[in-house]
DNA sequence: ATGGCTACGATCCGTAGA
């Protein structure tokens, strides 16, 4: 199984381009993050044309999430259950026997701030699903925009960024918190080259100088990490003409999962 | 020099992203 993540930032106007990569690439699950749409606008026939079942979380302008996959989807579920939350981050369903959790983390603006709190706030919230989930799935793969870099090497320059958001202290806790729950980084299983990202702003000319943070990722329970046989990031679709800030992650696992 | 871009929904600017 070949399972992707991708924050494509507008499903409307990046469907072009996630219709060519699904056909170049062909993963067997996408996670997708920032549809910034309503699910009757969703482009459903369009992805199920490209072989794709679709259980879709959308909302108008903001935030969004879907997760496509050639086996349907099943056992749909929607949000963080028992979170009180307006905003659509979050979708879980289970293929071909891996339970898929789809998360559109909170950016939290800036440190401090009130977005800041919801973002912590809400990390805790999942810490604790993902702790549920895990007790019913041992096969659970939790993918997307988690808006943290983990380590300063996720990071084109650390010293620019200290303490800033996405990388502070408590939002690296938050993210330790998940891993402390037996979950594996599946990026960092692997021999990787140096700065490697997946997210790159654009202004500046972020993506030309490669200044970029790695905030996209795949967490993997123990079992499916051991049967993980690579994790990469695919730039090319950043290089294109009106591209979304993030590259696609993906993790692939082999027939021992 | 702390901006620079992109998407959205409402205009011809404000909000948000990260």
């Amino acid at each position: 199984m070949r399972l992707a993540t991708w924050n494509v930032n507008s499903i409307k106007v990046r469907l072009p381009q996630l219709l060519d990569w699904l056909r170049a690439t062909s993963p067997d699950v996408v996670c997708l993050q920032e549809l910034k749409t309503e699910e009757p606008k969703f482009p459903r026939t369009e992805l199920e044309a490209a072989g794709y079942a679709c259980a879709v979380n959308g909302q108008k302008t903001y935030n969004g999430v879907a997760i496509l996959s050639h086996t349907p989807p099943v056992d749909v579920v929607a949000d963080i259950p028992g979170f009180a939350d307006e905003q659509k981050r979050v979708i879980a369903a289970t293929v071909d026997g891996v339970r898929v959790v789809c998360a559109y983390c909170p950016n939290g603006q800036a440190v401090g701030s009130e977005k800041y709190q919801y973002k912590l706030r809400w990390f805790a919230a999942l810490r604790d699903y993902l702790a549920a989930e895990l007790q019913m799935h041992p096969r659970l793969a939790v993918a997307g925009d988690f808006n943290v870099a983990p380590e300063d090497r996720d990071v084109h320059d650390p010293k620019a960024w200290e303490g800033q958001v996405l990388v502070s202290a408590p939002e690296r806790d938050a993210w330790r918190a998940l891993l402390a729950l037996g979950l594996k980084d599946s990026f960092r299983l692997f021999e990787q080259p140096e700065k490697i990202y997946s997210w790159w702003d654009y202004r500046m000319l972020g993506f030309r100088r490669n200044a970029g943070l790695r905030i996209d990722h795949v967490l993997l329970s123990a079992r499916l990490a051991q049967a993980c046989t690579a994790s990469t990031i695919d730039k090319a679709p950043r290089k294109l003409e009106r591209p979304s800030d993030h590259a696609p992650v993906l993790a692939e696992f082999g027939a021992g999962a």
